[in-house]
DNA sequence: TCCCAGGCTCAAC
DNA sequence: GTTGAGCATGGG
């Protein structure tokens, strides 16, 4: 057992935004402590004013770990000064003041976010959750039986059944396929944080021999896992909801083609193409600079919670 | 019942 | 290079 508290007087941060803004699938409220499973052990949190107090099953999992988890090294006030380029996005980031991009474990970011695909969150929450509890080593925390997140071995020797018992559909045979290419050594993902972003997206979706080494990683949830857990903060995730959002509050940041297949993915007639996604990305990324993932977080929770 | 969801793969132009 | 169908499933 750990108990600590992180001192953040000063530093701009939410707990409830960060942890709950679609980023991490794992996190939940009881009472006024938000669980959580990091690494190899349960950390539970909350926020008291200036203070974040921390409970974890382990001395391995301290402060170190949960400071940099949370990103609270970042200097948010500077980043987000930087992309309140109009009044749409500075909404935003005033009605959520203090999210921040955490920086997740890349293995269970890859693995959730290819899980993501098509679906909605509180069904990801679901089928990772099953994945833990079917896959996952069981840890006790105050009398609690919790899972850790399993390793690419584990779900590689997984039978394809037994995924989609999980309630993967379709998307288990894209989790084994990712499972066996980084058990294998066909991807290895800590290299991905030691490039730069081009680079680093370049390798999540490199083809060798004309097959993708990483099956069910497309642009979206590339830039997602490049994002949340690799320390790139100018990927930009365009999904239904971001599309929404370019579509009605920055069309002149296109022109009128993109426009039409942007009308056509917030529509769910088609998906956009990697080409097009490329090109709406680098407008995003032109307009909001070198943190428009931040941007793009903001602009998605505020979606979201608009939407009720 | 129908629509939608942090999209992607693959075949056919 | 672009397009469109097909995909499994559960929440709303």
């Amino acid at each position: 057992m750990g108990q600590f508290t992180i001192n953040t007087e000063g530093l701009p941060f939410n707990l409830r935004y960060t942890l709950d803004s679609g980023q991490a699938f794992r996190w939940s409220e009881k009472g006024e402590w938000w669980y959580g499973v990091l690494g190899t052990g349960v950390v539970k949190l909350k926020q008291e004013g200036p203070a974040l107090v921390c409970v974890s099953s382990s001395d391995a999992l301290n402060s170190h770990t949960v400071y940099n988890y949370l990103g609270l090294e970042e200097d948010l006030e500077h980043i987000l000064s930087s992309i309140m380029k109009d009044g749409n996005i500075t909404e935003a980031v005033q009605t959520f003041y203090g999210l921040r991009l955490m920086k997740q474990d890349i293995w269970e970011c890859l693995l959730s976010f290819a899980i993501a695909t098509n679906s909605n969150i509180p069904r990801i929450r679901g089928m990772v959750s099953n994945i833990c509890q079917r896959l996952g080593e069981p840890v006790e925390f105050e009398g609690a039986r919790y899972c850790l997140f399993p390793r690419p071995e584990r779900v590689a020797e997984a039978g394809l059944a037994e995924l989609v018992e999980c309630g993967l559909g379709y998307r288990a045979r894209f989790v084994k396929s990712i499972a066996e290419a980084v058990r294998d050594g066909r991807r290895n993902l800590d290299e991905l944080r030691l490039h730069d972003y081009s680079k680093a997206r370049e390798l999540l979706m490199e083809e060798i021999l004309g097959k993708k080494t990483l099956m069910g990683i497309g642009p979206k949830v590339a830039d997602c896992v490049l994002l949340f857990s690799c320390n790139k903060d100018s990927a930009f995730p365009i999904d239904v909801w971001i599309a929404r959002v370019l579509e009605r509050s920055y069309p002149h940041l296109f022109d009128d083609s993109l426009k039409e297949k942007l009308a056509s993915k917030v529509s769910g007639k088609t998906s956009l193409s990697e080409a097009t996604y490329e090109r709406l990305a680098a407008s995003a990324r032109a307009y909001f600079g070198e943190f428009a993932g931040y941007a793009q977080q903001y602009l998605f929770h505020h979606e979201r919670m608009e939407e009720g």
